[in-house]
DNA sequence: GTGAAAGCGCTAACAA
DNA sequence: TTGTTAGCGCTTTCAC
């Protein structure tokens, strides 16, 4: 990192309020508290309306830095993903934006790339520009920037997270909840041997998601049906990928695969396609998050959705009123997904029909793109 | 949008330079040069050490706030987009964001809407925000918001834009190679008949990948080649399956379609899909900026590979550069787009063949997902 | 309802 | 090499 970020020099000399004050022939602190929508009421009007007009005739613009380095308020919050190319964060950022613009905030955006080390840093040193509030999408379990968040007295909230045993506020989605009824959809479908795809559980959805799995299968368990968990390293593609060839080639005995995420599930597609081994005919498979396109896959993806831009939404409008009122009880909002069923998951296959893919009487009814 | 935006207080009283100052013994000034990576060598690096030990223990961060008041210069740059939930924006703004940050930078994100008059007064706050420098990708054909930027004197790149008859740097796509590419490659594949699908032409991508289109068909039509321009109303997926609905109904004649972006192309394709048109035994298909997931439809969809990494990286190293010497020479930087082949362009039908779906040859050699 | 004056925290002349 | 002083542009007591 250089160290001496450089501005720009407008080619005019900037219109300062005390431009505008003598203009109008007052005070400047007339014409500040005129310009400034909590104050202006004890101005005259005739006044306000003066100085307002000799402001717009100037082309007068508040100097944000001068006023916030007064009132040691900014209009800014930052917004701090783990991976900006994710497409599930697209609509996050688009609708926190979105939102905070309302009340007239500008939002800083930040990655973290995953690493609570940059997260630490991101936050110090948005706190060192004032930001008004946090959104961060990129806490790990028990991740010290939680309460270091909370020291610097931020207010933050946390997103698609679920800081559980701190004092944040956070809007996340009910992935247990999600997770159990996605289970439910595939044992309706006769599947009796089910595994799930969790990646490392240093995310709060990692667990949740587990749990939930977990949740749903000691009731079936009693039934009879076999219930696996296998850890993928990282949350993509290629990954599923990864991990789908190393299923097939152990021997892989489940009908149904869910994965942590769409990502992994569409890897695990791919692997499947390539190995000649027809979804959902032989394994269905199913991910989470909805993300855009996955309903134009072959075969589509049943998925659970993410409504990205109501967490944003959610999140940004907590933001907002924590900011008007820190001393706000903790809010802890779970929004559900709900289950999107497509062409990926199906009837399981008959028993006793073998895994040799020309046994396999093929039964899809073709789901359209 | 309210009007007073409220920041944070912090739980301690903030450790300021004087704090330092006197911990260290010395004069404020003193501090604030030891402290400053430009001006540390001209103090004894024995007080330097001193100094930067004190501000360690105390905890103390530098009021940025204060610092650009006084000196005219923050650390922050803009980012605009017209949509932040465009996949095609996501990889942008990742490595812009990235790039400023290895110059100590950090990034404002903000959505215009394809509105100019949105932009006009994101380019104002953000000017009254003293950032440094702007990436703006959203600049429409003749917008007046490039003389606007221009005449603020804030360096300013325009990337995936091209302001042609203006002073600004920009960096982009070569939109109008990458389309005659893309029909040379359909003319080659025996297509006589070619439809492109065209936004409006608001911004110079759509100006320019027409121009490609034109300028390639202008050779083939001496060959007795047809070639047709359909004008779209925006630039999403369901708009491109309004448009093809549109063209099938009154009785498309064209054996391959060429849209103007992805979202366009997958429109159509899914309008093929439902009304039972195979793709690309009787009508081919390509798009523009491979967005994810497109290698992964059915059939996969050939298309121009935008390197949005590429792009950003490239647009954001030329604001820093931009931001460190005004006075450079406008540069118009052009990536070359490359096409990617999938299984949405084939064969063109056999001549004499009819549109009726029955009499139609299967003879794709399917592409796997 | 308006003016006077102080100061947010920092850096940059100018001195010494 | 270090200290002195002024001031970036704004808001906000405190007077009147």
């Amino acid at each position: 990192m250089s160290d001496t970020p450089q501005g720009h020099q407008s080619k005019r000399p900037r219109v300062t309020i005390v431009d505008v004050a003598n203009g109008a022939g007052v005070h400047v602190s007339t014409a500040s508290r005129a310009l400034n929508p909590g104050t202006s009421h004890r101005i005259s009007s005739k006044v306000v309306r003066k100085i307002e007009k000799v402001a717009e005739q100037l082309g007068y613009k508040r100097n944000s830095l001068a006023s916030s380095l007064r009132t040691q308020k900014t209009g800014t919050i930052g917004l701090i993903v783990p991976n900006l190319s994710d497409p599930l964060f697209s609509p996050i950022i688009a609708s926190v934006e979105e939102r905070v613009a309302e009340d007239g905030y500008v939002t800083f955006v930040a990655n973290s790339d995953y690493s609570p080390v940059k997260l630490r840093s991101i936050v110090e040193r948005m706190s060192s520009q004032f930001v008004a509030g946090l959104v961060v999408a990129s806490f790990e379990l028990n991740d010290p920037s939680v309460e270091l968040c909370l020291e610097l007295g931020i207010p933050t909230v946390a997103v698609l997270r679920d800081p559980r045993h701190s004092r944040m506020s956070s809007v996340a989605m009910d992935d247990a909840a999600g997770v159990q009824a996605m289970v439910e959809h595939v044992l309706d479908l006769g599947h009796k041997d089910i595994t799930y795809v969790t990646p490392p559980l240093a995310a709060s959805t990692a667990q949740n998601r587990l749990a939930g799995f977990n949740a749903a299968t000691r009731l079936a368990k009693a039934a009879g049906c076999r219930f696996d968990v296998i850890e993928a390293r990282a949350y993509d593609v290629v990954e599923g990928e990864r991990i789908m060839g190393h299923m097939l080639a152990s021997g892989l005995t489940s009908t149904a695969v869910l994965a942590f995420n769409d990502l992994l599930a569409v890897g695990c597609l791919v692997a499947l396609k390539s190995a000649g081994v027809a979804c959902p005919e032989q394994i269905s498979l199913a991910g989470v998050n909805d993300l855009p396109f996955m309903n134009l896959l072959s075969p589509p993806l049943t998925t659970l959705h993410t409504a990205g831009r109501d967490l944003g939404f959610e999140s940004a409008d907590l933001l907002m009123s924590l900011i008007k009122n820190h001393s706000q009880p903790v809010k802890r909002i779970l929004l559900t997904p709900h289950l999107v069923l497509r062409g990926s998951t199906g009837p399981a296959r008959k028993p006793g029909s073998s895994s040799d893919p020309s046994a396999i009487v093929i039964q899809s009814d073709p789901i359209s793109v």
